[in-house]
DNA sequence: TGAGTTTGCTAAAACGATTGAGCGACAGTG
DNA sequence: CACTGTCGCTCAATCGTTTTAGCAAACTCA
């Protein structure tokens, strides 16, 4: 059965498409009520819709956004900044139209060519983590950028707060009565800026504490749970009272590590030693035992953000500014109080 | 700047609209190459792409797929389905539009017609996980089903073939001399349709191997870690000489558990107990220690399959059946042959 | 030379909506 | 009664392409 066009509906309710049209968008007071009635019934029993690309050439909106990412749907990573995107555009009737271009810069360009030729009402920019970028050309006007920010400012970019997370993670710590606690960081070359972030969110927090920073506590391995156990080995490897008593972690897969190198050497999570991680990836982190306190990216809320303001139904309360968003800590089991003595912890499982 | 149209290239080039689009889309040889020359020329040096929306209004196709998905993108599960479907869209010269309904029936509903009224080519409608749905009503004629299929027939769909993935499990069990081979199945109700596909497969290799299965090393957990580690604690209760040397794992998270448990009791795997899994969820299969043996899902190619005849660049073998789609095994370190002797494995970790 | 064919292009009609201008009927007013 | 306003609707243009039909000139051939 073929779509039922508005002249059909308008030939159903003995009136012209104008009328139609005037109707279903509420665009003129002047019609009647009865008339009003006869058109929506009409519409309703033949069920009509009217035909988004039709309106869309007249009108020159699409209600749909163009979403382009690096590798955002590849990866489990940040799926939730896609759904608050899509949520967003769900509430305000718009329509995502996606395209993961696998970093690849000229796919990229032709995806953005090819959104503009659709003519998406906005584009949002999204990366996998927070990075900077160099603007691609041709950027649609409302465009936002979702976890990058772009060099050259000029358009609305949001990003977490990895300072600010980083520092509520080791005020957690704090918090709890520590006192050496390290952070186990990422040896990427060049370093993300989360990791720079992070560590800023560390020393800040060790002032306010009054802790001297050891830099034998800042410890580097690769992204993995591999490269966070190799960490924390060096760090176990301190003698007792240099040891730390709590570990920060840059994200939840090295604390994962650090797991595997506390159980190597029986130790007990939390009881001899605390860690905190980052990202609070739902299938690492919860599922480790015990399930482990970390920091959570604000992927949603991110992606919400730059949604509306991609739509124009916020404005940024700083155009200009980068929009800097929460991490909040998501308490779970692996913090507690330092162990009462410093000497050497059992080697026996409870 | 506004965009360049038809008309702005078509006076640069000296010519009527009609040449130039009839240049851009090759269609009347008759055109002499000086004058495409200019024509191309012009568009080049004007940067001018047709608009889509008015070339969909016009042709009647917009060179867009819907992908509708329960939460396909909200969840790190299934995202390479997605990238399959991308890939394969924009090979093929189309845009994807996404929508996750959250598993809404609402929202599913205004979805598709959203899509319908914005005329997408083909809708793949897609699913979390292997399962039968009912078809929602009014879908495009070019609908395909990915990872689930509709109880009645009528569109293309694509699961993977989780018995003869459970069957490759399994078989590279016996093929390392395991004999007592445990599977550490689900225990929701409904049962997932997999569980019982993946324990045919089961089933069929022991019958292949002569291997009488035993009731009591069929066990059943919660979809989590925790649920694999108790039910794993069951199997490794049992007396010595029915205690299995193998576990076959509903899935990569259950796996985790089992190591969990194996590790409590002191157990080394591969050494010890042999597991693979199902699933091969990056996260988990590859960061546990040792690295897990597990099935792939293949969702990649699933959501290939799926686009590829949505798009009619690809007809179903067998129109009207089902496609199962292979899930081919990971081999990782966490298999290894069995225990030389029956008796009770050495506590100490080497 | 004239008829037919080919060549090189264009006019104009779609596609299906939205929307500003406007028209006829009627009511109200002076 | 003439004039103005309002009401209830419609006309027709428009958005930017694609595509069919076809025109005029040049060419071919008998």
């Amino acid at each position: 059965m073929p779509r039922v066009r508005i002249s059909d509906v308008a030939a159903a309710a003995g009136v012209s498409t104008s009328t139609v049209s005037l109707v279903m968008n509420d665009r003129d007071a002047r019609i009647p009520p009865e008339t009003q009635a006869r058109v929506r019934a009409a519409a309703d029993e033949m069920g009509y819709t009217p035909n988004s690309v039709a309106r869309g050439l007249r009108t020159q909106t699409t209600r749909t956004i163009g979403l382009v990412s690096d590798t955002i749907a590849t990866t489990p990573y940040a799926g939730r900044m896609l759904a608050g995107a899509q949520d967003v555009a769900r509430e305000h009737g718009h329509l995502v139209i996606l395209v993961d271009t696998g970093a690849d810069a000229d796919v990229e360009r032709e995806a953005i060519r090819a959104l503009a030729d659709h003519q998406v009402d906005a584009l949002v920019y999204a990366c996998m983590w927070h990075q900077v970028v160099s603007a691609p050309d041709h950027l649609p006007a409302r465009t936002v950028f979702l976890d990058c920010r772009p060099v050259d400012a000029g358009h609305p970019a949001v990003v977490p707060d990895d300072r600010a997370g980083g520092a509520t993670a080791v005020r957690e710590l704090v918090a709890a009565g520590h006192r050496r606690i390290a952070f186990v960081d990422v040896d990427e070359a060049p370093a993300p800026i989360a990791s720079g972030l992070r560590f800023e969110g560390y020393l800040e927090v060790l002032r306010e504490a009054g802790i001297a920073p050891d830099p034998a506590l800042h410890v580097r391995g690769a992204v993995s749970a591999a490269g966070g156990r190799s960490a924390t080995d060096l760090l176990l490897d301190l003698p007792d009272d240099r040891r730390p008593t709590a570990l920060f972690c840059f994200n939840d897969r090295m604390a994962a590590g650090a797991y595997v190198a506390a159980r190597h050497r029986g130790l007990d999570i939390p009881r001899d030693l605390s860690i905190v991680g980052f990202d609070d990836q739902q299938l690492v982190a919860a599922e480790l035992d015990p399930p482990l306190t970390t920091v959570a990216l604000p992927h949603y809320e991110m992606g919400r953000w730059a949604t509306e303001v991609a739509l124009g139904v916020r404005t940024p309360d700083d155009p200009g500014a980068v929009r800097l968003m929460e991490c909040p800590i998501i308490r779970r089991d692996s913090v507690g109080p330092p162990p009462a003595t410093g000497g050497d912890p059992s080697r026996r499982r409870t």
